[in-house]
DNA sequence: CTGCTGACGGTTC
DNA sequence: GGAACCGCCAGCA
């Protein structure tokens, strides 16, 4: 068992193309179901440093938690893997992906 | 060390 | 069915 950080990281980078995630399953997967917040601070937070597809994780709306810019960028990089947006949403019955399935 | 904040989630009203 | 509130816990000042 690794850190919070750690674990979270290692989700992020393990998330298929084509497929997404929410921030609950990943907090859950890293054993805090309920720091779904401290998902998207470490996304925020690394992902700018790093290559992680931080835009294949998104809230349990099936949307994009940000606005503007970067919730635009984060539709466009989606539609590129080849999710669809119904909607501006994301059926997440088709695209979530389970976290531990296979990669 | 203390306190505040926050790409959210779930429950209650 | 929708809005409001609370909880939660890792980072950062």
């Amino acid at each position: 068992m690794q850190e919070f950080t750690e674990v979270v990281l290692d989700i992020i980078s393990s998330i298929p193309r084509g497929k997404v995630v929410t921030y609950g399953q990943v907090a859950a997967y890293a054993d805090s179901p309920r720091s779904s917040r401290q998902v998207s601070r470490i996304l925020h937070s690394m992902s700018e440093s790093y290559n992680l597809p931080w835009h294949r994780v998104i809230n349990k709306q099936g949307k994009i938690s940000l606005t503007g810019q970067a919730g635009h960028a984060q539709k466009v990089l989606l539609e590129r893997e080849g999710v669809v947006f119904k909607n501006n949403k994301i059926n997440l019955s088709i695209y979530q992906w389970k976290i531990g399935e296979n990669e």
